[in-house]
DNA sequence: ACCACCCTTGGCACTCAGTGCTGTCGATCA
DNA sequence: TGATCGACAGCACTGAGTGCCAAGGGTGGT
């Protein structure tokens, strides 16, 4: 999020992004780092970042919103993303890219995220905050399926319930992506996660049966001790690659 | 909630219940409703149950925990009863178990409950706490389920899943039951939306996973088009390794 | 060049949540 | 009767967040 950013005159469609605000934000965590968040007043940021205390606010609403700059834009990106869906695709798996888009964002700026994980972990305060953010998301996520699910008997509650579970599995591969330090493909990790969830609540397309439908398939039978690397070997041969 | 316990000495194993608590509880409320939870001071509750300022933080740690005085105590019911589980029951039911001990409370006191939730409804300050208590629950049953899921694949992540669904849908039959002014059967509902996600979750789905738990063999199907690091991603999944 | 205008910023004063400390009252026990 | 302990009230203080107003610095119009 120190990243820069335009200073400028913003060209894109976002409204210009001013350069205190940036600066506010790198005062605000270069000091919660060294001293911890609540041994950090707003009177410590606004000095550092030499400011008045007033512009604090006018930038972020609450000493909370600093911690988490960018989640408002990521929030409208994730909005606008489900409203070019189209009625055609699948519903679940739209609801996963946009699950995705959060973290591209994390993703983005690994040392950052990093810190703020460091920081959300320790401070019950900031882990309040981020479930209310991490609640807008799964709500804007919620209402695009319940759209889609109106029809459906107990559409709206299969739509919160899938919110939520796809919600919980992009968090659960993130976190462990943080844990790591930010090192390694983030990607993986989400797409195997979400991947599980959405087998689990597609299953008229589970695999297999999806597969069956196609002409082209093939069927691999091997044992659990079979060694994996003569495994891939048969799987390759059976696809005629390899 | 502003039901009269004792006030005198307690004989169960609850620490004893003050009564000045209670007080505190029902002027908090009967100001809420009246004027609205942010018009209303800490000192406006103290003055109207005729107690000292300093008393309300002995009892309550913050002002937002007033709305909820009994999660607490919940959360101790929810911990004792699945530590009393045994290792041969199903997981996902005793989950489910542990959910609707959360609705017993809700409906213990409909009014409250009703009142508590218009209150949430329209003040952010309470649907951001309110989010926090559930956490906890959510977190509580999880790692009860990762627990029970360590030795399986994607055990944790599996976990995590079903606990979130779990609340989530007893969640949405819970708020359907208080904007209907907490009339009718509140357990019909909630029954309803846990068997609904706990029939996705324990029929095995996915072929490929379940014969990884059961049988020595794996079957792999999938289409000649799938790439082939998609191919190995799956088969390491169906034998359980990775 | 000058002025009017508007937007941004800074500073001040205020409310209110939450905390630490002290004194007091009442109950219990030696 | 006197000492102790716990609950309570009152007070003073910190810090977040808000409303208000004045100063500065661009910009457009004349």
């Amino acid at each position: 999020m120190t990243a820069a950013r335009d200073t400028s005159s913003e060209t894109s469609a976002t409204p210009a992004k001013p350069a205190m605000r940036d600066a506010l934000v790198a005062a605000a965590f270069q000091l919660f780092l060294e001293r911890g968040y609540e041994q950090t007043t707003i009177d410590d940021i606004v000095a550092l970042a030499g400011v008045g205390r007033r512009s604090f606010f006018r930038y972020f609403p609450s000493k909370e919103d600093v911690v988490f700059p960018d989640h408002e834009q990521c929030l409208a990106d994730m909005t606008a993303l489900l409203e070019a869906s189209e009625d055609g695709d699948d519903a679940v798996a739209r609801v996963c890219d946009a699950a995705r888009l959060v973290l591209r964002m994390y993703a983005e700026n690994p040392v950052f995220s990093v810190q703020r994980y460091q920081l959300t972990k320790k401070v019950p305060g900031l882990r309040t905050y981020e479930l209310s953010v991490v609640w807008r998301y799964e709500r804007t996520l919620a209402e695009y399926l319940r759209a889609r699910f109106s029809a459906r008997r107990d559409g709206t509650l299969r739509a919160d319930v899938i919110a939520s579970a796809v919600v919980t599995a992009h968090n659960h591969a993130l976190r462990a992506w943080l844990r790591a330090g930010g090192e390694g493909d983030a990607t993986a990790g989400v797409d195997h996660a979400l991947d599980y969830v959405a087998r689990a609540w597609t299953p008229e397309q589970s695999p297999a049966a999806e597969a069956a439908e196609e002409d082209e398939v093939v069927i691999v039978i091997t044992k659990r001790s079979t060694p994996m690397w003569r495994v891939v070997r048969d799987v390759e041969a059976g696809l005629g690659r390899g």
